[in-house]
DNA sequence: GAAAGAAATTTCAAGCTTAAAATTGTTTTG
DNA sequence: CAAAACAATTTTAAGCTTGAAATTTCTTTC
């Protein structure tokens, strides 16, 4: 799934026309599109997880439920948090623990309602995540750097299409 | 880092003449872009994950694994697998394990150099992997079949320069 | 040819992730 | 109002992942 990114097969966009027949469809072109989406996340993140770790010894899972946090002043409920970040309930369960015990995160039960528990970014957890998000846009800012203006608003449009077709699909299917 | 790839801003490529003096450079065209990367790589890897379960009771990292020893009739070296699927050479460890249990690969030391050892799929492996690797084109190929032809060579062409863009910065931080 | 150095793998400890089962608490219904 | 249904969260078991330390096996150098 991740890796180098050829299938060393020629994209058949650029012959639309010819081959329509073919017994299944080919579907080699998709695939070597998506093998190079796979490539250029599989590196962006891997470079953010390891430049976390080793400037502020934290981890990208972290990152992203204080930067869930961030915009929700009055904190947010767990269930919330699990569906925005697309992981499992029981996995926030785990983060929100560690969290909480480094002061990163402050956790309340809901008094209306003792099943929902209510997580919010501390003082000092927003202090230590504008300081991460700062460091994490410029990485991503440098990563991106040699793509050119134009281009970075190419493949947003290209991106938008893209995640059309994905969620229209799993729609689909469910 | 996951999400659903809104940071509601206005993206900055379309008025690139405008605001240059901004103190720090304003990155959140970049984030923006790198969220909705990430958003249609994890929807796509997420599904690929389910399914590759619910059909095959198999995981991602050893299909992956497997599709690299495919098109390596004669076999290939541990420390090689682990490159090519950028991850830890660990983690190889404990995949040939379980893959070499369930009798999907074989695996020979080098008589010459006693270090290396050298993985294969065994006959039976190549079957099953032939049959996920035929489900999983059919299920990238619905993820994707909403993106017109146009639209797949734009975005390829567009990835390509983006992995450019990472492997220099890379390259230049290392 | 022994000792130092390098290379390929494995082991280890810690953390992330998931699906499914279990808990706890609330709401709806007969 | 009790029982059933439903909801939010936690627990559990299993697997993935990593970096660093340890092993084993060559290779090079004095």
């Amino acid at each position: 799934m991740t890796g180098d990114d050829t299938f060393d097969i020629a994209p058949d966009w650029l012959d639309g026309e010819t081959k329509v027949l073919e017994a299944p469809h080919d579907h080699r072109a998709e695939l070597r599109l998506w093998l190079r989406l796979l490539t250029c996340s599989t590196l962006v993140e891997s470079e953010v997880r390891r430049r976390l770790r080793e400037e502020f010894d934290s981890t990208l899972p972290r990152f992203d439920l204080m930067a869930q946090l961030e915009r929700a002043p009055d904190g947010m409920v767990l269930g919330e948090v699990s569906k925005r970040m697309m992981v499992s309930p029981g996995n926030i369960t785990v983060l929100v623990e560690r969290l909480t015990e480094s002061g990163h995160l402050s956790r309340t039960t809901l008094p209306t309602d003792r099943r929902v528990q209510i997580i919010a970014l501390t003082p000092f957890g927003r202090g230590e995540f504008e300081k991460m998000a700062a460091r994490h846009a410029d990485w991503i800012s440098d990563l991106f750097a040699g793509l050119a203006p134009n281009d970075g608003g190419v493949l947003m449009d290209e991106l938008a299409k893209l995640k059309r077709s994905i969620v229209a699909s799993l729609a689909k299917g469910a």
